[in-house]
DNA sequence: CCCTAATGAGGCGTAATGAG
DNA sequence: CTCATTACGCCTCATTAGGG
């Protein structure tokens, strides 16, 4: 019935390359195409468009990709770092300040024991001098 | 049960069907829209396939959009209000914790302030048990 | 630039199916 | 029957891409 229709196979023609070479949109790149953008990217977040043409010139692994996409993956990659960057400085904040609020909270107590000893040490010389005069 | 329901919408609402509809690729939602998908996510921000065609029925503002369409509206809507809320929760964090920071530094400040008010006054008194003996 | 819609990859749970 | 496999649906996450 429809249980058994159900599990036929489902026409599955579209390859992510074949995607890229019809009317197909949206790709992704393969790793060796955001590694070599990635290693642009090092040196320069925020390449002119001269030097973008300049890229897809001189790296084939990048000429089917268009100038334009190219120019949308260096906004997206800027944005991304922008926003991992943001993040993990919060975090490294915050690690900090846990740091240094336990070592405040140790010097803290170390001080408060300091106080009742130096407190009691006082009262007892107070006593003594007392007994004296 | 669940699985055939979706399986029969599966087969009765083809691929082939959908693909000249989505030629109008990438639209930006009215506020009324996203408004009542906001309402709902606000009750149940992840809806079944069933309550999403519900509500695709009895809204009529939603009625142009594909179910498809309004799920991955809840998966993005989900992923947003994550990111937003481990970002508001970091900064929340550190709020309190400079505060904290601020008060312990205040009470180290007094307590360092009586623990050389009390050797002071310990050492006064010291003097004076010498002279005395 | 920013926000967000759309897509692909990969993980998880489970119903269907086949082998023993 | 049980156990392993597998195909499917749905989810998250990261990524690509469209428009204001």
């Amino acid at each position: 019935m429809a249980m058994a229709m159900a599990h036929q196979h489902r026409e599955s023609s579209s390859d992510s390359i074949n995607r890229h070479l019809d009317a197909g949109k949206y790709v992704r790149y393969t790793g060796e195409q955001v590694e070599a953008l990635e290693r642009v990217y090092a040196e320069c977040p925020k390449p002119s468009s001269l030097r973008r043409q300049q890229l897809i010139r001189d790296c084939p692994i990048l000429s089917n990709i268009e100038p334009k996409q190219i120019n949308v993956w260096f906004q997206n990659r800027r944005c991304q770092e922008k926003q991992r960057k943001e993040a993990s400085r919060l975090q490294t904040v915050n690690r900090k300040m846990t740091v240094m609020n336990k070592l405040l909270m140790e010097e803290n107590d170390r001080l408060q024991k300091q106080v009742s000893q130096l407190v009691c040490e006082n009262g007892f010389m107070r006593q003594q001098l007392h007994t004296v005069c």
